[in-house]
DNA sequence: AATGAATGAGAATTCATTCAT
DNA sequence: TATGAATGAATTCTCATTCAT
């Protein structure tokens, strides 16, 4: 007997999809227990979605959306370079730490085996970031304030190697983990980011400045 | 009617699992198609090695060995961080491209859900790189080559950092694409490596060095 | 919100159902599918019909119908029983040609394992035919043009069971093939229609008629 | 845990398919009921016949066998056309009524959908008949017994036209209530047998014969 | 020790049917 | 009256795992 679905089950079924992919990976996540958890028909998910996959794909949409909205947000008008790093990394660190199921469905893109899939969400994933950094990497250049014998586009990918990296090490065991061995922080616990951040814009400084990154 | 394994045999199922297991992805690899491929029984796979998670962890294993040899190989002994840093980029950068399945299963790991397996393949493999890049560091730290102000934990990090990340970069549709994206290089391709070395060598003298790391 | 339906529509429901029963049997079409491509909404269609079976029959009904028409259509008043053979021979052949999806409806019944369903339209189906060939053969016999050694009953069984093959061959890839393979003729172009009529003629004559029949 | 299948578990899986999908019709068969029916796993049906249709395919085969064989053991050696004709069509009625699964089996694939399926099984099954068929009605043509008027080929469809339908006339709802319509007899009695077969080779010799077929 | 036939729980997907609007 | 979004039981097929040989 078909009930109108609230407004609440509508956007349910994406997070619970999100949080179970996130959980337990696309292969291990289980439809009928997302509709079930979402409170809602697995042939509603199916007519809606299409199949697991078109499923999957929607709830990648509202994690990069969301993730894409929080870097928006950190306002970045007006400032050098060096300044506008030091936000986004610090954005991009609380993200992680805040919505780690966000960055788990993005991680699991990159794991995906489907090439035509892959290849098209990183297009449009690391389209946007790559085409950001360069033109900020580009502008301090012209400054003179970002070295230039390392062209913009590489330089965007160096520095966005770093990003991805940082947003991993809080999501996920074998990351977490791994900062743990690494740096002998805690990385649930946010007590040392202020010190990290500040590693991280050292080391970017003297990677990409010129007499340091401003 | 039981026969005894060839060496040949003994050895090609972890191969043939490394490939499957690479190629497909942990839930997607089929234990029945891997022993068949190998010309060995199901029943010998699993009474060898338990389930399907003790048989990926001993494919794992080969590919770390692997990986740690190649690494290990590549003398750096008598040379200045810097030298070594540009040898182990090197290495590092072949490797993935030569052996993408071994990377593969590394990224596999990662990617693990099983919170327990995940703590214990971080600290194994994360552990002895971390440890050695640690020590590189401090030595350089010490001999005035290195910047001080970056703990040699984090400066480890952030290097390996940029290890993993180079890593990824050659195997894998999504992060070969993520590539071609911002570097726009093809992956396949060495003809950019010695220039795209070059420029990672750059970015870390200025991220790590003093006056430039040597 | 609720739209009068066109008279178009109502038709259409029967029609687009008629073709996808045929195409692609009782169990295949799909209510959702029927509803939409005739543009109306499967709750009128099951509101309408009860259900899919009830919906079916519907078709049945108009597809009956048709067939029956077509035959009443082809005028034997005053013709000897065979030329009204001939006359019917050539009609069926015509029709199944032509409207193939009638056919395969029919064909769709006598299918059927729901039994009750299966006696009764069996009833209304075949009893109108078999009252009628009874009837001309009956009459055939006292005019003595037909040979009174078959009783009539058998005699419209016999003949009945040409009509069916023949309305079979031309509908459905099994039938087609077999009429291929029995005939080395394309069963898709009339281009032997008439010799083959010929044949079936005088196959009947010799079967049914008295010093032939005429 | 595997247990070796017994014999009869192994011819049982087909037989219980043949069982169902004559008694239900292919799609409502269903291969779960069917393994559990013959006391074998789903895994091994499917392991051995690869899909659902492979099964049906396999279960087909059986059929037929089945049938061919009846018809083979049917002795015609040194009988003339007439007896040869009188002999199967005993035969045929016998097995239809006493095996009408195997009947409704093949009716079953005449009703499928699948188009190159449809076609090579026509080719293997009707392609028999249909040359022993046209061999036959050659001979007597050339002994002067069958009438030369109609080619052997169309001599043999309209031959298998009139046990196509013998064969259907006692195997489901629909064709036994037809039979009843027509004949007002009950096709589950054998009583009316012999007087039914007589009349049919009185029909067949006045089609086929020369001053009655012999 | 080695085999591989056999198992059966589990998962994606479909579709007739309902009923609030 | 007509709609069509929503339902969920049902169905095919997969594959890690077992154990008699």
């Amino acid at each position: 007997m078909p009930k109108k679905l609230t407004e609440e089950q509508l956007t349910g079924i994406i997070d619970t999809g999100i949080r179970e992919f996130a959980d337990l990976g696309y292969e291990n996540a289980n439809t009928n227990v997302i509709a079930k958890k979402a409170g809602v028909s697995v042939g509603y998910l199916f007519k809606t979605y299409g199949d697991k996959q078109g499923f999957f794909v929607a709830c990648l949409e509202k994690s990069l959306l969301a993730l894409s909205e929080a870097i928006s947000a950190c306002d970045t008008a007006g400032k050098t370079p060096g300044e506008k790093a030091r936000a986004l990394i610090r954005t991009t660190i609380d993200f992680s730490r805040t919505h780690d199921d966000y960055i788990r469905m993005y991680y699991e893109i990159t794991a995906m085996r489907d090439g035509k899939l892959s290849k098209e969400m990183a297009d449009r994933i690391e389209g946007l970031s790559a085409e950001a950094y360069r033109a900020v990497i580009e502008k301090g250049q012209q400054e003179g304030l970002i070295r230039t014998d390392i062209p913009a586009t590489k330089a965007a990918f160096l520095f966005d190697n770093i990003m991805m990296m940082l947003q991993f090490a809080f999501a996920g065991d074998y990351y977490k983990e791994r900062y743990r061995v690494y740096t002998g922080l805690e990385p649930d616990d946010p007590a040392g980011d202020e010190i990290l951040i500040d590693e991280v814009m050292a080391f970017l400084r003297g990677a990409l400045g010129v007499g340091g990154l401003h």
